[in-house]
DNA sequence: CATAAACTCTATAAAAAGGATAGACTTTTT
DNA sequence: AAAAAGTCTATCCTTTTTATAGAGTTTATG
C-alpha cells in the first residue's frame, strides 16, 4: 500500500497539471480541493520541489507549478521519491536493495524469484505511465 | 513493501514444507534456521494456525505442521492474512476497499485506473503462484 | 504420575512510521 | 513599509510494527 504522503502527492500533482495554465497554484487551493491537511501538504510539495519536479514562487501571486511536462514524470519516480522501494521485498528492489537475512542464497530462493516477477510486472506499468496518463481533464497544452 | 511479519511467515512456511516429512517442527528450529526472533515467530505461526493454514501439536514431540499441500496455498492468501491489502491504494483494493477521499469520482479517476492495472498484474502472479512454487528443495511427497 | 518439553495466551514495551501542527523566517509585490 | 505567500525547522501525537516476558496448558514418557 502506498503511504498517505505518496497518495497526496499524486493528487496534488494532478491538480497542478490540470491548472497549469493558471500560473502558480496556492498550496491552500490544492489542500481544499483535494481534502488534504495544508501543513502536511506543504511538506510534500517541498519534497517534490527539492527533487526538481516542482518550482515555487514566493510572495504575492506565488505558489507551486510543474517544472516538467506531465508526460515526463513517470509514476514510479514519485513513489520512489516519497515511499522508497516499489518492490515487495528488499532483496528484489532495484533502487533500494538489501541483502536477505533469512535465506541462504538469493540466487536459488523461490521467493526472490516470484517477487522479482511481481516487481517487473509492476514496474512495467509504473515506469511507463506518467502523470499525463492519470489526468482527468484533457490538458492540451502539455 | 511487505512487512517483516509476512516475510517471516513465508520463510517459516517454506521451512515447514521442506521438512514436512519430519512430523511437527519446533518453532525454535525454524527461528534458528531462518534467523528470526523466536517469540515474534511464535505469534506469526499462531496467526497462521488460527487461519487454518497450520496445525500444531503441544507437548513433547510437538511443533507446527502444514494442514494443506503447498500447492493449495496461494501467496496472495498469506499476504492478505498478515498484511491486509495487496493493492497500492485503498480505492482499488478488492478485499480491503475504502472509498477515495481525495477525488470526486473514482469512476473517472486516472490514478484509480492505473492502480487497478497494477493490482491486476500483481494478483495474476500472487494468486496463481503457491507455496509449492517457492520451495527450494523438491518435495516429491506434496 | 511427575516431569520436562512444547505450544498458548495475554500483556507490555521499544522503535519506527505516519500524520499533523506551530511559529519564526524569507521573499516578493504593491 | 506592509501584506501576502512560500520556506524551513522543530516538535508532537498516534498508530503500527517489531519484539520480549512470563504465566498457563497440554502431552509424551520414563
Amino acid at each position: 500500500m502506498l503511504s498517505k504522503k505518496t497518495q497526496y502527492a499524486f493528487h496534488a500533482l494532478i491538480h497542478l497539471a490540470e491548472h497549469a495554465d493558471k500560473g502558480p497554484i496556492l498550496i491552500s487551493e490544492i489542500a481544499q480541493e483535494k481534502n488534504i491537511s495544508i501543513k502536511f501538504l506543504e511538506n510534500i510539495l517541498l519534497e517534490l520541489k527539492n527533487a526538481g519536479i516542482l518550482g515555487s514562487k514566493k510572495g504575492k501571486g506565488g505558489g507551486y507549478y510543474l517544472l516538467k511536462a506531465p508526460k515526463e514524470i513517470p509514476l514510479a519516480k514519485i513513489i520512489r521519491l516519497l515511499d522508497g522501494a516499489i518492490a515487495l521485498l528488499p532483496c528484489v528492489s532495484l533502487n533500494y536493495y538489501e541483502r536477505c537475512e533469512n535465506c541462504r542464497d538469493e540466487a536459488v530462493c523461490g521467493l526472490n524469484d516470484v517477487m522479482s516477477k511481481v516487481r517487473d510486472a509492476t514496474l512495467k506499468i509504473l515506469e511507463n505511465k506518467t502523470l499525463k496518463d492519470i489526468l482527468t481533464r484533457n490538458v492540451s497544452i502539455l
